[in-house]
DNA sequence: CAGGATCGTTGATCTGCGTCAAGACTGCCA
DNA sequence: TGGCAGTCTTGACGCAGATCAACGATCCTG
């Protein structure tokens, strides 16, 4: 799941470009960059090991980097003065951080797991994609498909029930696995259960009493406390309240 | 509010480019061209008006257009199987619909008001962002603020009480009309209390309730049933819940 | 300008999920 | 290997907002 952590250290010179060895670049936007590209883009990179717990954006700060991550995972969140939390995203490999930014960050970014990323300065990096027409492009694809992942999420929070929230967290967990190579039927949960609540609008509460009755249902089987698997795929399916032209459009 | 309509044909023959008499061209993303990629454009455009409840764009259908709206509004929504509606967002003048697209469409979009837009064919559009990188770079902007007003609502949905929830709604409908040149202080709502609540995740009955208690505690006074005025902009924003940076990036 | 349809408001009641509370499990460090 | 802190589960209870219901306001359309 991890993928082999190949050590892409995204250095600027030496013959061999770390970027080619880099196990998430097929997931990522690099991926669309031929040689010359990927070369002047690890030119301009930075690697950047997190450990858990780590911070990576703080919310409020000035914008001045954006992030591949390239191994391990983060969670993305948004804050309201009195402490209450929304997360907005769990990021794995290949996935892009700093998309949404003005001057400052508008959210915070913090690691779920150890893992690493390659670190632009945001400057640099918007010059840079004047000039690689294809990095514009696949962020342009990229920040769309974001988009539509962020339509869905809103319809999840303001219009589905505790029981449709969690069977769509798993059954998207799943996809996502599954674009990843995987078989999409066991799935790794790296976060706690308060985040997954925070992710989908609930209390951990909520979560583990749903999930329990997942269980009963025989729906889900717990492997551990952070693995599961997908027993019955298209109830789970059915659970999540789609039909209506919500699979996975690319 | 519906701007001075100066009937953007948008055709692509004859000497006026139709689009430089645009009222909506300066909130939209082909503000960022110059005259020659203005021509380029508005000789792939289309030109479409709509009337009230008319749809521009179904859920599920080939996703073979874009839009520019350039007079009136649209709501975009998601729906469940059951009917349970989520509306993502309400477009105005200078608004984009279409960025969150694969092959098909993830949403549909109904007009509000009557108005007009500048319809594209997709493909045509994708061949012509190569070729005028400035309006590839403004989408991706584009995309990039949408995405950050998606998280906003996300939070929103997530995690504000319904209070909350109209005074953020009433807020940012104010933002909106200081950015449009506006003072800011009287809010037009074209759609009705049922879209108000299938946007903030809530039932009619609710917002009408929420609104009453705003009016009696003066935060606001109602003009009719579709303006009103903002009499406390600060209590307002207060309720909103902002503080952490929620303001407005740009 | 009459009348029906739609939309909005307000009240009474219900309920899904939140809150509070108490154990059980897990994993880490000594 | 044992103990403790953090995490998870389960139960009892409460409440914000949903649902159900009735009525008033507004807006078309002829």
């Amino acid at each position: 799941m991890t993928g082999t952590v190949e050590s892409p250290v995204c250095a600027s010179d030496g013959r061999i470009d770390p970027c080619s060895l880099c196990s998430a670049r097929k997931l990522s936007v690099c991926g669309v960059l031929a040689d010359e590209g990927l070369r002047r883009l690890s030119g301009i990179s930075d690697h950047q090991d997190f450990t858990p717990g780590e911070i990576l954006v703080r919310e409020g700060d000035p914008a001045t980097n954006l992030f591949n991550i390239t191994t391990g995972s983060v969670r993305v969140y948004k804050l309201l003065p009195d402490g209450r939390r929304q997360i907005v995203g769990f990021l794995f490999p290949g996935d892009f951080l700093g998309l949404a930014t003005g001057d400052r960050y508008a959210f915070s970014a913090e690691a779920l797991t150890s893992g690493s990323a390659c670190r632009f300065h945001k400057k640099v990096y918007r010059r840079m994609l004047t000039e690689l027409p294809d990095l514009e492009a696949a962020l342009l694809d990229r920040a769309s498909h974001e988009l539509q992942a962020a339509h869905n999420q809103m319809l999840l929070l303001g219009r589905k029930t505790a029981v449709e929230r969690l069977a769509s967290f798993l059954s998207d967990l799943a996809a996502r696995d599954r674009r990843a190579g995987g078989p999409g039927r066991v799935i790794q949960l790296p976060m706690t259960r308060a985040e997954i609540a925070d992710y989908l609008g609930l209390t951990t509460e909520t979560v583990s009493r749903v999930t329990s009755r997942l269980k009963t249902r025989g729906v889900i089987r717990l492997l551990s406390l952070h693995s599961l698997s997908i027993e019955k795929p298209a109830e789970l399916a059915e659970l999540a309240g789609l039909d209506a032209g919500d699979g996975e459009a690319l």
